[in-house]
DNA sequence: CCAGCTGCCTAACGAACGTTTGTCGAGAGA
DNA sequence: TCTCTCGACAAACGTTCGTTAGGCAGCTGG
């Protein structure tokens, strides 16, 4: 995973560090300075004892993300459900990823395009096959007469995005728990308004 | 607006360049020596006959699209409707801004943070007035009794938010009109899957 | 025919960036 | 105690950035 040296301690602290800083700033705004500076160094180039450049932060996260993603979506799918049950858990589980790495998702969603080749097309690769086990599911559901016969390649698009998008607004610590949003949400998504 | 000089026919496609530059790449990874190049000039410096600072092309396509979803949904409001078929009304028009202004709705949603103050608060309280537009329109569908009684603060920042992901993966001239796009997505988030 | 304006060119500036390098103090193991 | 390792420090590197300045071609109105 590209790490030069020693302690992967520190290295996680790191990542963390920059998590937040890629989701409050940006990545391209993000310095290695700033990196450092909010990790209590005094300059970017003490962290180049742990990483080998910035993109190593982003391919880090990036991948940490694409993992909690599947890691709970084959959680529901190991479980014996209905197809729309397991949707509407697909669902939810993946909100509460999102809840859970607001920072990793943010890299997920917005920064990951600034990786360069061949990481960026590795990404995209994992995340079309994530979205294609949605669209799966999508389609069990529709098979089985729970929903109606909408085209599923433009209800994936909007499902998977409308769920991504709710890292734009959803603040931990709210009037509602991460779950009270993601059961409110998973409803909204598959009822209506 | 920040014109320095001359011919605003060619601020215009100054504008039009960058717009889709900043969709492409995003604000920070756009160079001026990008935007020139894409012109056919031969360097960055050429285009300050024509604007003050890169950030006046920012401020520009960020008034643009805030004006474009202003001026659809004013229209949408002048009409008499119930109110079920005014925000199903305001839904297709506001989605179908965004088919036709893509680059635009790029800056709207994702690179207006890269605004500095004053013009950053300037952009979001301008924002958060349309919200407050949207979440009413909602508020008197569900006292009207054609939705259910959810919470309409988290329905408006999910219709919104869900609204708005639709840039990241429309794709004009496709095998949809935007128009048969934009009313099957207010279908799916009306009256859900 | 010429004066003036407009728009682009070229070159350069200072600042900030990611990254490299050499140094040094603190702690661990023999 | 001596030695080795590790993480942080400070300084500097080459590059790229946004921006500025000066000059020059070509059109326009008198």
């Amino acid at each position: 995973m590209s790490v030069t040296s020693g302690n992967s301690r520190r290295l996680e602290q790191i990542c963390a560090v920059a998590e937040q800083l890629f989701r409050d700033k940006g990545y391209l705004a993000t310095s290695m300075r700033d990196i450092a500076d909010a990790m209590n160094l005094r300059g970017g180039g003490s962290l180049y004892a742990h990483i080998k450049g910035k993109e190593d932060l982003l391919w880090h996260i990036a991948n940490e993300a694409t993992d909690a993603f599947f890691a709970a979506l084959e959680a529901v799918c190991a479980q014996p459900a209905a197809p729309y049950e397991r949707l509407r858990a697909a669902i939810i589980a993946h909100l509460l990823v999102i809840t859970q790495h607001l920072g990793a998702a943010a890299v997920y969603f917005d920064e990951w395009r600034h990786l360069t080749e061949p990481r960026r097309s590795q990404f995209v690769a994992r995340r079309d096959a994530y979205e294609k086990r949605f669209q799966a599911l999508l389609e069990a559901c529709i098979a089985n007469g729970a929903c109606r016969p909408i085209d599923t390649r433009l209800a994936t698009l909007h499902l998977l995005s409308a769920m991504n998008a709710m890292r734009h607004w959803y603040k931990p610590h709210g009037r509602l728990s991460a779950q009270q949003v993601a059961e409110a949400l998973a409803d909204m998504l598959l009822h209506g308004l």
